[in-house]
DNA sequence: CAAATATAGTTCTATATCGAACTTTTGTCA
DNA sequence: TGACAAAAGTTCGATATAGAACTATATTTG
């Protein structure tokens, strides 16, 4: 049987490329927010106002990891937090205008890891890699989900 | 063009599996050493008595990274360290006979976890898989090289 | 309805991770 | 050779990350 490494490996490229990309941020003049941060950031661009279990699934990480990013986050002015009127329980995080205008810039800054990630690939092998990622990682929530 | 998510999608496969593989090292009774410390001795089975600078390379991680996470390898019992007898700079990483022994269940995880990730794909997919991810590292470790 | 259970977040504690600044040792070169 | 530069690690301070235990609210169920 071959012998394979795809876990390893990922862990490097995870490693490397969030290096990277807090660097390409720091050379846009952008601060007060880091890798991490913008990947909350930035799934809340893509759908705004949403529950912190809601955020849990959208980017993996753990309940416990999103309430102090949060914590960060609000303080630095980047989003705010309310609770939710029909349940008490919930809370709602809601972008501020402040992390509505570093959109564009976080937006170029993730351009260029791109483009820096795919550099001598085809669509081809680009298309068939995201696929690829996104099929492990529907392998690797269901575990997940099916052993908690 | 086509909207790109791949270093996102990477962010979210290594946040959740790092989670199932410490999991699974649990319940494999591996009690004192998670995934984030087998990376580092993952790559001494391959290739034993490394200094720090070559395992920098091998794991991608930062030097302050390894200076920390080895003094607690060294406490646990899976490393030691010697400094090397002809460069006083060079401090020479080496494994235990405890960590000797933890290779074969280390061993039996990864593939439970290889298996995991892979599901559902074809050898062909994989392939192409683990190559695309090494080409993509090739790529961000040049760019890390060329501006530092 | 009251008690049991489930859900949503927070807090606590520990490890992981890194950049920047630092020390020590080695290498270079005028 | 002596001063300067480069290389190898460590230390420090900050953020990231997660499991376990906890609080508060909502839902289910007898």
């Amino acid at each position: 049987m071959k012998s394979r490494e795809g876990g390893f490996l990922i862990s490097k490229v995870k490693q490397v490329s969030s290096r990277i990309f807090d660097k390409k941020l720091k050379s846009y003049a952008v601060t007060d927010l880091n890798s991490a941060q913008g990947r909350i950031i930035f799934v809340l661009w893509k759908h705004d106002d949403r529950s912190i279990s809601d955020l849990v699934t959208d980017t993996a990480l753990s309940k416990a990891t999103l309430s102090s990013m949060l914590v960060r986050l609000e303080r630095a002015g980047h989003v705010k937090r309310t609770i939710d009127k029909n349940d008490k329980r919930k809370t709602i995080v809601s972008l501020t205008e402040k992390s509505k205008l570093l959109k564009r810039t976080y937006a170029d800054v993730s351009n260029e890891m791109i483009d820096l990630f795919y550099q001598g690939l085809s669509e081809e092998q680009i298309d068939a890699f995201e696929r690829t990622l996104q099929h492990i990682l529907s392998n690797l929530i269901k575990f997940e989900e099916d052993e908690p």
